[in-house]
RNA sequence: GCCGGUGUAGCUCAGCUCGGUAGAGCAACUGAUUCGUAAUCAGUAGGCCGUAGGUUCAAAUCCUAUCACCGGCACCA
């Protein structure tokens, strides 16, 4: 006699044990056409699904975000049911959910091709039209596993084999495909109506690089093709926000195949990149920190030392000279070292903070690079705090509000923030590990930051804190970082004298707030799609003359702004307005002084935003005024709508 | 590094299936036009078809290798 309870309070009675289609069909046929699944006691099952006692119960339709889950869950299934159907020797492994889609992998003799995509894609919509109904049915493990070993499935077999002794398998079958699966499923392939295949990649089996390379077949579905169209859109506008796009329009830099992973920078990228650096060094200035620079090639014997030669020596440059081997710098740390290490430093000098811009070179893996994103050849901001193990929370905490000011500046709301902890491998006592990981956790904590655990990514030396940002298409990539680092300093002969006389060795923060400034632009140009804030735009302000009898006044006009430091260029050239307006505009340029013979006789300028507002004409001073405030409020102040 | 895709004028792209003298738009240059808030008109010039081999009477096109880039995977001190 179960009782069921729905979401609004109301309670149904029903004389024995009952199905949530079932439910939904007593509730109406509407609800019933669209239930896709049900949650019970908060759990999420099949519509399918026996009610034996009283419970709570929502029944999932495409508009939850549960139900779009499942809905994307049995997208994958119908997908591999298209490959199965369409290449009988393929093997599914995989297929989960990911964020507005899904993927499988699959086994298979020979590489999918463009072709066999399409008609994949093609086969899957069939296969939904023919509303194969989808049925739940649970094996006793060893069952289950001679089962897929008997059709031939062994990857599947090898993931079952996995699961716990006492596990019930259960296995959800569609037509005369059959997949093991948690669950739950739409109760027909009917309901998968708006999906669309996205690419084809290669993925190894089980994320490790020495298994043999699966073929992942990525997609993204959703509940109905409105939403499909939009998500559609949505990744194409993003597209269109790429740095690496944006970047040839507006001339900011450019890569060449003679210098792969390093970046060529023409006059307006490296304007952006000074303003971003200079910011960045009145802040350290500001904050307790001394700049300094270090050599870029460095003999081999300090990187043996420092432990890089040890662990990272492919991914080093070296060069050689006189019988002497030498490597270009991959971190700054070591040359950091030998300035704290040159004289004796007592414990009233500490925490000492030593900044450097400092362009290193990692010979990253090719598949990797990426435009500002991931290169070979990039600067950080960098530095390293020599401290001792009572300062680290004081430092790690004054730290995170400085990266939190710095990223405000910059506008960025979204960060994602990652503790890592002790790895297998690593050096220093568990009671210094466990100081150091307290420290960044309470320094999180103390905030009310939100941050993911990621036991064992710690680096060998220390943990870390990281914070990413995330590009147009949604893809993370690490910014800041913070790092108590036991190993370095000792390794490299660091000491202090401390209060009592005795001989001890600091406590190294690598930390870095941007990261690598070159990703950080990158993100920058994407978040902003080119239209950067004022006080970073390679040209801030574009004076246009209508006619050439405002030649001289445009002339002096820009002048004046280019000895108050304005970025300002005249543009004099021949054309009609319009089409000058259209050229500025497009290459993002903030400000828009038209000059005609009525601003010329009213001694005025004519202000048009590159948003295409109108702020009417002003006396020069005036627009002076005005983009002053803007620069100096670092894109904070809103004129534009 | 691994898997798949791509590489043609400064930029965006067509031509490649099925081999037969390399094409468009924008930009550039020249001339005309002097114009009021997102594209004035006409003309001219521009290409080692990523690179190196091969097949062929003939290669942008077919084959092999290689480099770079794009999308993933693995990696990211």
């Amino acid at each position: 006699m179960p009782a069921v309870t729905l979401p609004d309070g109301s309670q149904r009675q029903y004389p024995e044990p009952i199905t949530v289609a079932q439910v939904a069909e007593d509730i109406g046929s509407g609800l019933a056409r669209a239930a896709i699944g049900g949650k019970v006691d908060q759990q999420l099952v099949d519509t399918a699904y026996l009610i034996k006692q009283d419970a709570e119960l929502a029944i999932i339709t495409a508009k939850d975000d549960d139900g779009l889950e499942i809905i994307r869950h049995s997208t994958a299934h119908l997908l591999a049911q298209a490959v199965k159907s369409l290449f009988p020797d393929a093997q599914v492994t995989i297929g989960p959910v990911i964020e507005d889609g899904f993927y499988y992998d699959f086994a298979y003799q020979r590489p999918f091709t463009p072709e066999d995509f399409q008609a994949i894609e093609k086969r899957m919509a069939e296969l939904a039209k023919q509303a194969f109904p989808v049925s739940r049915s649970v094996k006793g493990r060893d069952q289950a596993v001679a089962y897929f070993n008997d059709i031939g499935e062994s990857y599947k077999a090898e993931i079952i084999a996995d699961i716990p002794d006492d596990s019930e398998i259960s296995l959800y079958q569609q037509g005369d495909f059959v997949d093991l699966c948690r669950g739950p499923h739409v109760p027909s392939t009917s309901h998968l109506k708006a999906f669309k295949l996205t690419k084809l990649a290669g993925a190894y089996w089980r994320g490790d690089a020495n298994n043999e390379m699966l073929q992942r077949i990525y997609g993204t579905a959703w509940a109905n093709k409105d939403q499909l169209k939009a998500y559609l859109k949505r990744i194409e506008e993003a597209e269109k926000r790429d740095h690496r796009k944006i970047a040839k329009q507006l001339d900011l830099f450019h890569l060449q195949e003679e210098a792969p992973g390093m970046i060529f920078w023409h006059p307006n990228g490296w304007t952006v990149y000074q303003q971003v650096e200079q910011y960045i060094r009145d802040v350290m200035q500001t904050n307790g920190y001394q700049e300094v620079r270090t050599p870029q090639v460095v003999d081999r014997k300090l990187w043996e030392q420092s432990g890089h030669w040890d662990n990272f020596a492919e991914n080093m440059f070296t060069t050689h000279s006189e019988n002497r081997d030498y490597a270009v710098k991959p971190m700054n740390c070591p040359g950091h070292i030998q300035i704290y290490n040159r004289g004796l430093r007592s414990y009233r000098d500490l925490p000492l903070r030593l900044a450097e811009f400092g362009s290193c070179h990692r010979n990253e893996p090719s598949g990797t690079l990426h435009g500002l994103m991931r290169l070979r050849n990039f600067v950080q901001d960098d530095a390293h705090i020599f401290c001792t193990e009572e300062q680290i929370q004081q430092e790690v905490d004054t730290f995170i509000d400085l990266l939190f000011e710095v990223y405000q500046t910059f506008g960025f709301p979204d960060i994602l923030i990652k503790l890592s902890t002790r790895p297998e491998q690593r050096v220093g006592s568990d009671v210094i590990w466990d100081k150091a990981e307290s420290a960044l956790q309470q320094a999180l904590d103390n905030k009310g930051l939100n941050w993911e655990l990621q036991p064992g990514e710690g680096a060998f030396y220390g943990p870390k804190i990281e914070f990413s940002l995330r590009d147009s298409l949604q893809r993370v990539w690490q910014c800041g970082t913070i790092q108590v680092d036991f190993s370095m300093p000792e390794r490299l002969d660091a000491h202090y004298i401390a209060e009592d006389g005795s001989r001890q060795t600091p406590v190294m923060l690598h930390r870095a707030i941007l990261g690598s400034l070159e990703r950080f632009i990158g993100i920058l140009i994407e978040e902003h799609a080119g239209l950067l804030p004022t006080w970073l735009s390679p040209t801030q302000v574009a004076v246009l003359n209508i006619t050439d009898e405002q030649t001289d006044t445009v002339n002096r006009i820009t002048e004046t702004l280019q000895k108050q430091q304005i970025r300002a260029i005249a543009d004099l050239r021949n054309e009609k307005i319009g089409y000058k307006i259209r050229e500025h505009t497009l290459q993002r340029v903030p400000y828009l002084l038209v000059i005609g013979n009525r601003e010329r006789e009213a001694a005025e300028v004519a202000v048009r935003t590159r948003s295409g507002e109108d702020l009417g004409s002003m006396p020069i001073a005036a627009f002076l005024d005005l983009i002053d405030a803007d620069i100096a409020s670092r894109g904070h102040l809103v004129l534009e709508d």
